[in-house]
DNA sequence: CCAAAAGTGTTTTACATACACCCATGG
DNA sequence: CCATGGGTGTATGTAAAACACTTTTGG
C-alpha cells in the first residue's frame, strides 16, 4: 500500500483500505492467497491482495476490483470480515482497512498478479509468516471465522473441486478444525443431511478400493437453510 | 451527523463514523437505544448513537466515548458488527460507518442526553420506524447477530437483572428468537449447564407461588468456552 | 377454593460415539 | 497376499421433545 498521488487522491476516501483472506484447499492443506507487492514502502514484501477505496463504489465493491486487478480472480463471494482500526497499523498514515474473506476452489483460477503486485501466490496457512502490517491479525480473523463458519454451514464445498469422495470432504474438516474424526459417523452424518448427491462415477488412478464421487446440492441446501438447520461436527 | 467543521476536520477521519445499537430488555419487550439528533441536517429525527472518530483512537475507543457522550453509558463491552459503505447511505458526503452493538441491563444506567443529542430513549425493536439514513439496516444486522449470538453463547444474561427467575430467562430466548419453548426442557437444559448459580432467595410480591432466584456464573462460563460448547435451544 | 406460575417425573425417539469388521484394488 | 483406503453394521449412552402431573402462594 502506498500513499495515494495527488491525482489518485480525488477518487479515493483517504482513510479506508480493503483487505482480502483468500482461503483454497490443497493436498490436504488450508492455503490463502499473498501478493508481493511491487512498489512502496512495502515493496518485495508479502501481504493480503488489498488496497483503496473509489469514491463510488462500496466496499464488497472494491474488495471484488482489487481482487481482480492484483490477483486475475473474478465474480467470486466475499464476505465481509470487519473493519481493523488500531490508529498504528499503518505507518504512513492514519488508515482503517475493512477485511474481506471468501473460499475458493483453487483449480478454478489462473493467477495473474496485476497493478501494484508483483507477484501472487498460494501460501499453506500453517507455514506463513512476516506479513506487512497487520495482515497476520487480519489473516487470523478470517480463520477464526472459518472455523466458526464450517460448523454452521456446508462452506466447505467451496473448497473442494466440483466432484470429491467422503474422505476428502472429511479431511477438509480435519485441516480446518484440527481435530480426528471418526470415518463411519462422518459418512453416516452428511449424508443424513441430503446435502450431497451421488455421482455414478468413482475415483480413477488410485492404488486401492476407488471411492464413489459427490458434489454438492445447492438447492436441498436453500431448503434446509429456510427451515434452520445445526452443522455440528 | 453534521458536516464537520474545519477546525473538528483536523481532528478526526473525514469519511469514516460510528453507530451503536444498544439492547436492552424490559418487560419482556426487546429494546434498543436511541438519541433524538439536536442539530444538523437529521435535526429533532431517531437515530442510533453514534458520530465521529478520532485521528487517535481505534474504532472501539470510538464507540464507548461516543455512547458516554450522547448518552450517558459508560464501560459496556461493544462488538463490532461491521462496515456499512454504501456510497449513498449518507446525504451530505460519502461516509462508510462502522456499526457495534452490546447488550445491557437497562436498571443499571443513567440515561443523560449530551453533545449532538437532545433527548435519548429506549424504543420497542417492534416498534421502531423512521429512522435516519441507513440505520434500520443497521439495527436489522444488529438483531441477527443477537439471534445468532444467543444461540451460541449465554450473552442474554447481560440484559437481565443480576438476579432472575428461569422463566424470566426462558422469556427472553422466546422475545429474541421468536418461538415458543417448553418450560420443564428449558429448565433442564439451562441448569444442567452449570451456568447458574442457585441463590438463597425468592421472588417477593407476586401473587403466585415465588420462583427461586439465580444468577449467572462467568466463572463456570469461562470453563465451559475453553473446553468448547453448544447452546442450542 | 381458584388462578397462576413453580417445579418434577416419565416416555419416546433420535442421534452421537465408539469400534468391529468386511470389501475392492493396485502393487 | 498385503497395504490402503472404501464402506457397513451394531451396541451403548445421552439428550431432545412432548406432555402429564404435583406444589406453592396470593387473592
Amino acid at each position: 500500500m502506498n500513499i495515494p498521488s495527488p491525482a489518485e487522491k480525488a477518487a479515493i476516501l483517504e482513510s479506508i483500505t480493503i483487505d482480502c483472506v483468500i482461503f483454497g484447499f490443497r493436498a490436504g492443506n488450508l492455503e490463502v492467497l499473498l501478493v508481493r507487492h511491487g512498489e512502496g514502502i512495502s515493496k518485495d514484501k508479502w501481504g493480503l491482495p488489498g488496497g483503496w477505496i473509489y469514491n463510488t463504489e462500496s466496499t464488497d465493491d472494491a474488495a471484488n476490483r482489487l481482487l481482480l486487478e492484483l490477483t486475475g480472480i473474478k465474480d467470486i463471494y466475499l464476505e465481509q470480515l470487519r473493519a481493523f482500526s488500531d490508529p498504528d497499523r499503518f505507518p504512513l498514515s492514519r488508515v482503517i482497512t475493512v477485511g474481506y474473506y471468501a473460499l475458493i476452489k483453487e483449480e478454478d483460477y489462473d493467477l495473474k498478479a496485476g497493478a501494484t503486485a508483483s507477484e501472487v501466490a498460494w501460501f499453506k496457512v500453517s507455514e506463513v509468516k512476516d506479513l506487512i502490517y497487520d495482515h497476520a491479525q487480519i489473516l487470523e480473523i478470517g480463520l477464526r471465522r472459518l472455523r466458526r463458519r464450517i460448523k454452521q454451514e456446508p462452506i466447505g464445498f467451496n473448497l473442494l473441486p466440483q466432484k470429491f469422495t467422503l474422505l476428502q470432504l472429511m479431511h477438509l474438516y480435519e485441516e480446518i478444525l484440527g481435530k480426528e474424526m471418526d470415518k463411519p459417523n462422518f459418512r453416516r452424518k452428511i449424508l443424513k443431511m441430503n446435502l450431497l448427491t451421488p455421482l455414478n462415477e468413482k475415483q480413477k488412478d488410485v492404488s486401492h478400493r476407488a471411492a464413489k464421487l459427490y458434489q454438492f446440492n445447492p438447492e436441498t441446501y436453500q431448503q434446509l437453510q429456510e427451515k434452520g438447520f445445526n452443522f455440528e461436527f
